[in-house]
RNA sequence: GCGGGCGUAGCUCAGGGGUAGAGCGUCAGCUUCCCAAGCUGAAUGUCGUGGGUUCGAAUCCCAUCGCCCGCUCCA
């Protein structure tokens, strides 16, 4: 085999988009009214694809979880179970865990720089030289602000150091918000007045309102995570399922993000599907549910096929650490729209230590303070009141009562998918039945992501060959998705099926019809051996099952 | 949100004011006992969308939507 073009190279991803849309794995959504920036529909292919992406992670998470054994890395046993709760949530939800803060801002664009600010950073002071009337912004440290501003002004002005004294600052800095006069603002990277825009309102998270009746009392949000519905549901699931700390609920479900610039395919997109964990331990070892969580997350790609170089997990620094977390890292794929050498999250590990459930308890919690309290608004009460629930936990043998420690693997199933294809792709070149060597382009899927897992091919379309092939055909398709065609040549119906990832070929010849063998192909190699019909879906569930 | 590039058949693209082309793919048939481009035949587009200029627009102009790149933003 030639060697394969690997992720990163030439127009490696406009191939994979062509791909994709050519053989039914993801159009764009709307397509017939123009499109949908941000939104991609999973075709045919597509849709088993992630499905299988969803179902290994289901898998790997709950159902195949054993509770009772103490697995590799892991400080003890513990307990694993599902839940589907709503998109649409409470308003409070979100302030309280800080999404309402973090994704609702002001924003101001600069015409003349093309910089866009935060509205509410923008500080600066007004000033007066040479009979004209400036108010300087800037976006500094409080102890840098004066400096700079005077260095600007000075400049817009048109002064020499020691005219210095001819600017006449008029006031005390002041946030642009308490500014009207637009017109005679410089801008914090502008040469000229007025290049900013009008404040205009960026929520990040899709609003939409409960009930008929639209007021500001019916706003609702769609989730921007699933992961405020498993800390809501916490109490539920320890009252009524009989799970004891440590535990973890997992969740799968669509999220939206009103992403100022969707973009690179499905990696970047408005509406999303995501795949969370919260794991529930006592403080004391939660660190080690940490490491456990992040490596074996981390095993979990390699494992379906993420397994050379372009994967990577990136711990996080000390200093990009929020106090209260001991640890949080990303687990990074090149893809190949990136830049080489650059990586895109797949998926956070983070150690939340007791945030989440202690904002939605008390009240949402200020993350910069040390040790954590509630956060205040102007009039000295909290900022967003919480539940008022008890959040806590009771240890049923020891009668400790805590607040359990969070660890949160939050991947995103489409960017998962959509890295399992880019992995998968691959171009070699195969010799055709003159010798001659042509180009093969195969999805080198796992078995278990493969949306077809087995094609059964008649080896010419008479002798009763088809009859026998739909009749394997008929049993395989009891325990796997299969796929039949009678339809041309052989070997370009093994090039079709080797496109969309399909791992085996079971092929119908003249010997099948005397010996009753089969021949299998391997999609990777390319190699057939003769077996026994019966032998197929063993075959087929053994390379799903590694 | 800003700047640049691009939208013609399922895909890759050619054409550049006078009523739409190629290759591949698809489909049907033939051939074929194992790795796509053998043979024969067929289908397919209001040239992204809307408007304007013109006797006439895929072609020129404007707007809009989408894609790609760079900024910006975002985890």
């Amino acid at each position: 085999m030639a060697a394969a073009e690997s992720p990163g190279e030439g127009r490696m991803m406009e191939k994979i988009v062509s791909l994709c849309r050519r053989r039914g794995f993801l159009f764009q959504s709307s397509e017939i009214y123009g499109g949908m920036n941000g939104c991609w529909d999973y075709g045919p292919l597509g849709v088993e694809l992630k499905r299988n992406v969803k179902d290994a992670w289901w898998r790997d998470m709950i159902s195949a979880h054993d509770d009772i054994s103490v697995l590799a890395g892991a400080p003890a046993a513990f307990e694993m179970v599902g839940l589907d709760s709503t998109i649409l949530m409470h308003p409070q939800v979100w302030k309280c865990s800080g999404h309402y803060d973090l994704f609702h801002d002001m924003m101001v664009d600069c015409r003349e720089s093309k910089k866009r600010y935060r509205f509410d950073q923008i500080r600066g002071r007004w000033v007066e030289a040479k009979g004209r009337r400036a108010f300087v912004a800037v976006i500094a440290d409080a102890d840098a602000e004066q400096e700079v501003a005077h260095a600007r002004a000075m400049k817009f002005f048109n002064l020499r150091g020691k005219d210095a004294d001819k600017l006449v600052w008029d006031g005390e800095f002041i946030s642009l918000e308490d500014v009207g006069e637009v017109e005679e603002v410089l801008a914090p990277d502008a040469k000229t007045l007025g290049s900013l825009t009008e404040p205009r309102e960026f929520n990040l998270m899709f609003q939409t309102n409960i009930g008929a009746v639209v007021d500001v009392e019916s706003t609702a949000f769609l989730r921007p995570e699933t992961a405020q519905g498993i800390f809501c549901n916490f109490k539920n699931v320890v009252d009524s399922s009989r799970v004891q700390i440590p535990f973890g609920i997992a969740q799968i479900g669509k999220s939206f993000r009103n992403e100022i610039t969707p973009r690179n395919f499905t990696f970047r997109v408005r509406e999303f599907e995501q795949m969370e964990m919260e794991f529930f331990c006592h403080p004391s070892q939660s660190s080690e549910w940490y490491r456990f969580w992040r490596d074996r997350r981390m095993a979990w790609y390699q494992a379906h096929g993420l397994s050379g170089e372009h994967l990577i997990m990136r711990e996080h620094a000390e200093d990009e650490l929020s106090h209260y977390s001991t640890g949080t890292a990303d687990i990074e794929y090149a893809f190949p729209f990136l830049p080489p050498g650059s990586f895109g999250e797949l998926e956070g590990i983070a150690h939340r230590g007791d945030f989440d459930l202690r904002s939605h308890s008390e009240g949402k919690l200020d993350p910069n303070s040390n040790p954590l309290v509630v956060e205040l608004g102007e009039n000295g009460k909290p900022k967003y009141k919480g539940s008022g629930k008890d959040l806590s936990y009771r240890d049923p043998v020891s009668n400790e009562r805590f607040i359990p420690h969070v660890i949160e693997p939050a991947a995103g199933a489409d960017r998962a998918a959509l890295a399992f294809l880019c992995e998968a792709y691959c171009e070699d070149e195969a010799p055709d039945d003159s010798g001659k060597l042509q180009s093969r382009t195969v999805l080198r899927f796992h078995p278990r992501l493969a949306p077809t897992k087995v094609a059964v091919l008649p080896l010419v379309k008479k002798d009763g060959m088809p009859e026998y092939a739909q009749g394997l055909y008929r049993e395989l398709k009891k325990e796997f998705p299969v796929f039949y065609d009678e339809k041309s040549a052989v070997g370009r119906r093994y090039r079709r099926q080797d496109e969309i990832g399909t791992p085996f070929c079971v092929t119908i010849d003249g010997e099948t019809l005397s010996d009753g063998t089969v021949t299998i192909r391997d999609r990777d190699t390319m190699e057939q051996r003769r077996v026994k019909p019966d032998e197929v879906v063993e075959i087929v569930r053994r390379a799903m099952r590694t």
